[in-house]
DNA sequence: TATTTGACTGAATCACTCATTTGGTCATTT
DNA sequence: AAATGACCAAATGAGTGATTCAGTCAAATA
């Protein structure tokens, strides 16, 4: 059997119930039927490896963002649908979500620096997907890197902050017809 | 002398320099020349005396920003200059950045609570400008409360959590230009 | 020989304890 | 009537010894 196929999968299993601190190299060892040192022979270290794993849910993430883009589409309807699913998957993809907890309550410097990794890959898809709109000349030329990184946080800050200070979230609907009237309206050419 | 008025300067100097949880009442008492119990004639506790004290920080910011306020200027070139100058107040004003250190290290509800409030405070100062315009038909007619979330949210990502993820923080010519080309350029009628 | 392994190590973390501190009270003083 | 600081229970934190864990490496295995 192949063993670095086995490890990796005995380590998401981990990462993701228990989160990065949480899990410990015996434990992977053992769910995946190595000895712990085995595990060194394919990985320099745990960082290393949780490295792996999360660069792997980052494709699994622009892959889901990738399907749900529709070829014929405006910008703003591809962009809305993918940074909804990238945003919906942060929230309920478990490794995502264990990342994210362990950032806020333990600050690991490890889970910190994959969630910024995480995080900047949505922000290069979304800048990828308006390079791609201004070239087919829907939306006007614009610093593609800032407006990807406002939409982000924008969304963000309207999908995850608003229920913090108040107490019924916004209807995606709702969200939609915003940003319509407001960030992607100003992009149109 | 006034004794309540020796109590909230001493607790001003004291929550500013030590922050909320560092700073004891016998502390504040010492340094107001008061006794402890003296204290409590005048508050009820704790938390209400440094909620006295953050609210009259709020106002004093709000001041700051009205001040900033150019009567004849643009909707942008206002809502530009007092955003900045609120955020500008959050780095620079010693008892608003010791709030937000507290809430970012310790996560003492008190401070948490009062910073809430003062964000909250921003943002009800921006959504009242944009009512303004809006009456004077500058702007177009637009859900006021979330704009105003959404500016404090994109001036916020772009002046604070910019530098996080990138090395240079942007100037602040580059972030009104941006946002002359995006959320401004929206709203006008 | 090449690969796998788990006992081993030092550093970090943990659970636990106990002395100190602190928010708030109230009997006494002014 | 107003001010005070000794006092109290609860919370905090320093100090501790024990435990855990990432990573290593000599021995075992294939």
């Amino acid at each position: 059997m192949d063993r670095k196929k086995e490890i990796l999968e005995a380590a998401t299993r981990s990462f993701s119930l228990f989160g990065y601190k949480a899990t410990t190299m015996e434990q992977i060892a053992k769910i995946a039927n190595v000895g712990k040192g085995t595990i060194y022979t394919f990985f320099a270290n745990k960082e290393v490896l949780f490295q792996e794993i999360v660069r792997k849910m980052i494709c699994e993430m622009k892959q889901e963002a990738t399907d749900a883009i529709k070829e014929g589409a405006s910008f703003q309807e591809n962009a809305h649908d993918a940074l909804m699913k990238m945003l919906e998957f942060r929230e309920t993809h478990q490794l995502y979500a264990k990342i994210v907890d362990e950032e806020k309550d333990w600050r690991t410097p490890a889970a910190k620096q994959m969630l910024h990794e995480t995080e900047q890959a949505i922000v290069t898809f979304i800048k990828e997907k308006i390079d791609k709109y201004v070239a087919k000349g829907e939306l006007r030329q614009i610093n593609s890197e800032l407006v990807a990184y406002l939409l982000f946080k924008a969304y963000l800050a309207f999908i995850n902050d608003w229920n913090v200070t108040h107490d019924e979230s916004l209807p995606e609907v709702e969200i939609a017809n915003f940003f319509q009237e407001t960030i992607f309206r100003s992009l149109l050419v």
